[in-house]
RNA sequence: GGCUGGUUGCCCGAGUGGCCAAAGGGAGCAGACUGUAAAUCUGCCGGCUCAGCCUACGUAGGUUCGAACCCUACACCAGCCA
């Protein structure tokens, strides 16, 4: 990374959405190295999309020459934080603690944790629940005012709205600022990071340094990424991409970046891959030209799922995208290459040759036998990329594909595998 | 503790005794057009042994020939009062 000012590289990309005082901050960049933070609540097994925009804005900040904090919110992620909409459901404390574990090796992988600027990681409850009721309320409360917590508009929407709020999710802002306040003592720590909706959580933290300490400290809101047609980033027609190769495939994960749509992909090469300005301008005009090649799908694909999931993981992404999306017939393919392909597809194994509908059921392309009888009826239904529409088509045992596979399609990019087991 | 309002399909939301598997919107799915893109248009959107049947309108019971709609109890949510 060249030594150009952080701040106009994150502008550029457009991760800034809100900062406290930006000169201030650019010359706290520029006057040594930064110990900033971001946290990262265990709401779920597996942080996601929107995460690892967090995640990487802080790569960026350590590339540039600083020291990242990474926070698991142990503690948080216990109380949770204010939803616009409604009052979260606590999850069990064995859970978010099994969670702790998952996300915090998760955010680990994107940090160094060697040489000059090596990040460390720190979860929240390791002093929150020390934190007496009695400390709690007289060393931190009292630099609280209820009138501007009342203010921050995560609260404010959900005291007009009728779901209201509770105290535990009204009190969230008052951790969080104090998990603030604890790295700035225990680390320097002068920069918190995250995302625009966080924002009032993020001021908490600066103003409750501010009064205890008499200190200024930074904040920095990464905008809320939305995709160009105004609908949330992040999710597919199997819900949320996670980076959890569990719970979203290397290859689907490959295929969700293939298919960003043209209008998205100039912002997501800035926001996300670590090529330098030039590159990505580059790549942003060849897109404009010949949008059909969708080179930066390409390129956003490659380098994500190389970033996330490893080089031999996306290698395998691709050639099983190629065997599976190619133009040839899947019948030449040799066996070899096909059953590494479906390989990255949901499959099931049958011992005979049931009807389609059955079949499509069975291998989760459809969520019940009227759905996969409509979607025959509709023409959605391909049988080794041919179409099927005969409600109460039955496979022929010549269609099986080497013997054993029949390669099913729904619409035009939901791929399954069936394969017959000789019983 | 009292009072009031609420609990409808994935979400929002209409529906106050039969014409209700339930208006409308959103989300989603498929087709056409394309580039595994977007927009647009068309169709679909509880389940099944699919022109019929079953299950569903917070839960349980009741009234009725018939209930999402009426009654009772309970649960949960919110607001106001104490």
């Amino acid at each position: 990374m060249t030594v150009t000012d952080i701040v106009d590289e994150l502008r550029w990309r457009g991760l800034i959405a809100l900062s406290t005082d930006e000169d201030a901050l650019r010359k706290a960049f520029a006057d040594g190295p930064v110990t900033f933070y971001c946290g990262f609540d265990p709401t779920a097994p597996s942080l996601h999309l929107g995460n690892l925009v967090q995640i990487l804005t802080m790569r960026r900040i350590q590339q540039a020459g600083n020291l990242p904090l990474g926070l698991v919110g142990g503690a948080t992620g216990l109380i949770g934080d204010p939803k616009p909409t409604a009052e979260r459901v606590l999850n069990d404390r064995e859970t978010v603690g099994a969670w702790v574990e998952r996300v915090g090796a998760q955010v680990e992988r994107y940090l160094d944790f060697e040489g000059p600027y090596a990040a460390r990681m720190v979860n929240n409850l390791d002093w929150t629940s020390e934190l007496s009721a009695i400390d709690l309320l007289r060393d931190i409360g009292k630099y609280f005012r209820v009138n501007s917590m009342m203010a921050k508009e995560a609260v404010a929407r959900r005291l007009n709205s009728d779901a209201g709020i509770s105290y535990t999710e009204f009190s969230y802002q008052v951790l969080q600022g104090n998990d603030f306040l604890e790295l700035y003592r225990r680390y320097g720590c002068t920069l918190q990071t995250g995302g625009s909706d966080q924002w009032g959580n993020l001021t908490a933290g600066t103003d409750l340094i501010r009064k205890a300490e008499g200190k200024s400290a930074h904040a920095l809101a990464v905008p809320l990424l939305v995709k160009a047609d105004g609908t949330k980033f992040g999710k597919t027609e199997t819900g949320t991409v996670w980076l959890d190769p569990e719970l979203t495939t290397p290859y689907a994960f490959y295929q969700f970046w293939l298919n960003t749509s043209d209008a998205d992909v100039s912002n997501f090469l800035r926001v996300f891959s670590f090529r330098s300005k030039q590159e990505i301008e580059e790549l942003e005009r060849d897109s404009a030209e010949r949008p059909a090649g969708r080179i930066g799908q390409r390129a956003l694909a490659e380098e994500l799922t190389t970033l996330v999931h490893g080089a031999d993981q996306y290698e395998r992404a691709v050639a099983a995208s190629k065997a599976l999306f190619g133009q040839g017939d899947l019948g030449d393919l040799d066996a070899a290459t096909l059953a590494s392909a479906l390989a990255e597809v949901p499959t099931a194994t049958v011992t005979e040759l049931a009807p389609i509908a059955d079949l499509l059921v069975a291998v989760g392309l459809s969520a019940s036998r009227s759905a996969a009888r409509r979607t025959l009826k509709e023409g959605g239904a391909y049988l080794n990329n041919a179409k099927v529409a005969d409600e109460d088509a039955v496979p022929a045992s010549a269609d099986l594909l080497h013997g054993r596979w029949l390669v099913l399609r729904r619409g035009k990019r939901n791929l399954a595998a069936v394969e017959l087991q000789a019983s």
